[in-house]
RNA sequence: CGGUGUGUAGCUCAGUUGGCAGGUAGCAUCCGACUUUUAAUCGGAGGGUCGUAGGUUCGAGUCCUACCACAUCGACCA
C-alpha cells in the first residue's frame, strides 16, 4: 500500500504515543455526560457555579500551539470549542501530555474524551475549559478540512474548500458525513419520516410485518428482477420486486391491517431517480376501500411532513408545495382532457395510437390500450401536478391486481399520488375475486407474449390464497426514497441513500 | 445505450497559442514563535507517474484515439 506524506507522519505519530506508554486505542468505556449541541442550548452565563462536563467526539480544528490552544470537539451533535491550557491538563511538571500528546502527536480527526467546566471566552464564545484529556481513537487518514466563516457583512456562513466530489461523497459516505452536517441533516430527516410513518400506522392498531425477500415467482408490481440460486433446493429465486401478494396473503389469513417498510430490488437502469434497491412501504387494510385510503394518505403524509420538516409546507425545488388534505383528485381520463383538450375515455386502441402520433408520443406494437393511455399520461400531464393530486381510476389493462371499478366499465379502483410532478403513492382496492384476478394474470401472460417484458407472472399460491377468501381490502404502497427526497428538498436519489449503489472501485 | 462536460498534491482549485507543474495558490502536513483564538497569525520547509494506456511532436497537463470513473441531458425503465 502507498501511502501519503501525512500518513506515514500519523502512523509515526501513534508509535510515538505508543512508546509514551499511552494506549491509541483504549478498550475502557469513556463516560459521556454531555453533548455539544445541548452545552450551547443549556447555557447560563448567570450561574453561579460552572457546569461540569465530561464529552467524546473527533477533534476537528486547532488553533493556536502556544500554551494555549483553542481545539474543537466533534460529537454527534456538533462541535464545540475546547479551551486547553497548559497548565491545566498538565498541573504538575510532567508537561508531556501538552507539549507532546497534544500539541505535536494529535492530529485532526482523532477521537478524544475531555473533562472540564462550560465557560465563555472572552470574545464570547461557549467553550469547555479541558482539566482532562484522553485519546480514545487515533485517525490514520487525513480528513478533508471544511472550513466555514460567517461573513460580517452578509451574515451568510461561507464554506471554504467544500467536501463536494459526488464520488467520494458517495465512496466514502462516512466521511462525507463526518464533514458535511447537512448530509447528516439529511437522513436524520429520512429516519423521521418512518418513524412518523410507523407510529402513525401503530396508532391505528395496524401490524408491522416482515414477509420473503427471495421469491420463487417475482411478484406484485411489473419490473425485471435479479435472480439467484439457492444451492441445497438446487432452485432460482428472485430478489423480490414488491411484497404486495405476500401482504395480500395475510389478510387473507384474518389480520386486518400489515404493514412492511422493505427494501426492494430491481434490475434495471439507474439515475437520479433510481436505484437498483429502494425502500417501499406497502399497506394493506381490510374492510377498506380506495376512497377511504386517500383520507388515510392525506392524514399520514401530512403528519409525516409535519414530523419532518415541523409544518405542511415544504420547498420542493422551485414550488412550495402543502401537504394538508384534503388533495385535489382528477380521474385519469379528466386529466388527460384537461392538459390536452382530447377525451380518450371511449378510444380503442387504434385511436389511441393515433393520439399518440398526434401528440408526437412514440408507441411500438408491444403496447396495449392500457400502456397508451399511461404513455400519454407520463408525457402531457404529469409534469403539471406540482401540488398534491389523487389521479384515480385507471385503465383495466395497466392494473392486473386492482378490483373493477364499482361503475365505470373499463377502469379500475386505483388512485396515484403526484406531487411535484412525481409519483410518490399508489394504491388500490385491491382485486379480491379469484377468478377475475385469474382471467387478468392470463391477459399478463398475452402482453408477455406480445413482448411486454415487463408483464406480471402468474402466482398460483396466491390464487389459491384468494380462493380461500380475501375481505374487501384497500392497499397502498409509498416509496420511501422518493418521498424523503421531496421532503428533503434533494433531487438525486442519491443523496437520501447513505450508500448509493455504485461500480466497483478500481 | 447515446450526446455534452469533468478528472492536476490529503482537500478545494489555477495552469494562456503545446515550451522547466503553482516564489500569487489556499487549507492540510513538517520545523520554529505565540497563556483567550475562531478560515487564528507570523517565519521557514517538504509534498505531484497531471484518471489509465497509446499516438502526433524536438517537446504534451494542454492536441488526437481508446479505456476507466463521475456529473448532466436524453433513451430504456417506475
Amino acid at each position: 500500500m502507498q501511502l501519503s506524506e501525512q500518513e506515514i507522519v500519523r502512523r509515526d505519530a501513534l508509535q510515538k504515543i505508543r512508546d509514551l506508554g499511552i494506549n491509541p486505542y483504549p478498550a475502557e468505556q469513556f463516560n459521556v455526560t454531555a453533548f455539544a449541541q445541548e452545552i450551547k442550548e443549556n447555557y447560563n452565563p448567570d450561574a453561579e457555579e460552572e457546569r461540569e462536563v465530561s464529552m467524546a467526539g473527533r477533534v476537528m480544528i486547532v488553533r493556536g500551539k502556544g500554551k494555549v490552544s483553542f481545539a474543537e470537539l466533534q460529537d454527534s451533535t456538533g462541535r464545540i470549542q475546547l479551551f486547553v491550557k497548559r497548565d491545566n491538563i498538565c498541573p504538575n511538571e510532567d508537561k508531556t501530555l501538552y507539549d507532546e500528546v497534544f500539541k505535536k502527536l494529535l492530529d485532526i480527526g482523532d477521537f478524544a474524551g475531555v473533562k472540564g467546566e462550560v465557560f465563555t471566552t472572552k470574545t464570547g464564545e461557549i467553550s469547555v475549559r479541558v482539566k482532562e484529556f484522553v485519546l480514545l481513537s487515533k485517525s490514520l487518514k487525513p480528513l478533508p478540512i471544511v472550513k466555514t466563516r460567517v461573513n460580517e457583512e452578509t451574515g451568510e456562513t461561507e464554506v471554504y474548500d467544500a467536501f463536494t466530489d459526488p464520488e467520494l461523497r458517495y465512496r466514502q459516505r462516512y466521511v462525507d458525513l463526518v464533514v458535511n452536517p447537512q448530509v447528516k441533516e439529511i437522513f436524520i430527516k429520512r429516519s423521521k419520516v418512518i418513524n412518523s410513518m410507523r407510529s402513525y400506522f401503530d396508532e391505528q392498531g395496524w401490524m408491522e410485518v416482515e414477509t420473503p425477500i427471495l421469491q420463487p415467482i417475482h411478484g406484485g408490481a411489473a419490473a425485471r428482477p435479479f435472480q439467484t440460486h439457492h444451492n441445497s433446493l438446487d432452485m432460482p429465486l428472485y430478489l423480490r420486486i414488491a411484497n404486495e401478494l405476500y401482504l395480500k396473503r395475510l389478510i387473507v389469513g384474518g389480520f386486518d391491517g400489515v404493514y412492511e417498510f422493505g427494501k426492494m430490488f430491481r434490475n434495471e437502469g439507474m439515475d437520479r431517480t433510481h436505484n437498483p434497491e429502494f425502500t417501499s412501504m406497502e399497506i394493506y387494510v381490510a374492510y377498506k376501500d380506495y376512497i377511504w385510503m386517500m383520507k388515510m394518505v392525506e392524514e399520514c403524509i401530512e403528519r409525516v411532513a409535519i414530523a419532518v420538516t415541523g409544518g405542511t409546507k415544504v420547498m420542493v425545488g422551485e414550488n412550495e408545495i402543502d401537504f394538508k388534505g384534503p388533495y385535489r383528485k382528477l380521474s385519469m381520463y379528466d386529466s388527460i382532457k384537461e392538459y390536452t383538450g382530447i377525451d380518450v375515455s371511449k378510444m380503442d386502441e387504434d385511436a389511441l395510437r393515433a393520439v399518440c402520433k398526434s401528440l408526437h408520443i412514440e408507441t411500438d406494437n408491444s403496447m396495449g390500450k392500457g400502456k397508451l393511455i399511461d404513455e400519454i399520461f407520463g408525457e402531457k400531464v404529469e409534469d403539471h401536478l406540482i401540488q398534491p393530486t389523487y389521479i384515480t381510476d385507471y385503465p383495466i389493462e395497466m392494473t392486473p391486481l386492482a378490483k373493477k371499478h364499482r361503475t365505470e366499465e373499463g377502469l379500475v379502483e386505483r388512485f396515484e399520488l403526484f406531487v411535484n410532478g412525481k409519483e410518490i403513492a399508489n394504491a388500490y382496492s385491491e382485486l379480491n375475486d379469484p377468478i377475475d384476478q385469474r382471467e387478468r394474470f392470463e391477459d399478463q401472460l398475452k402482453l408477455a407474449a406480445r413482448g411486454d417484458d415487463e408483464a406480471m407472472a402468474l402466482d398460483e399460491d396466491f390464487l389459491r390464497a384468494l380462493e380461500y377468501g380475501m375481505p374487501p381490502t384497500s392497499g397502498l404502497g409509498i416509496g420511501i426514497d422518493r418521498l424523503t427526497m421531496m421532503l428533503t428538498n434533494q433531487s438525486s436519489i442519491q443523496e437520501v441513500l447513505f450508500f448509493p449503489q455504485m461500480k466497483a472501485e478500481k
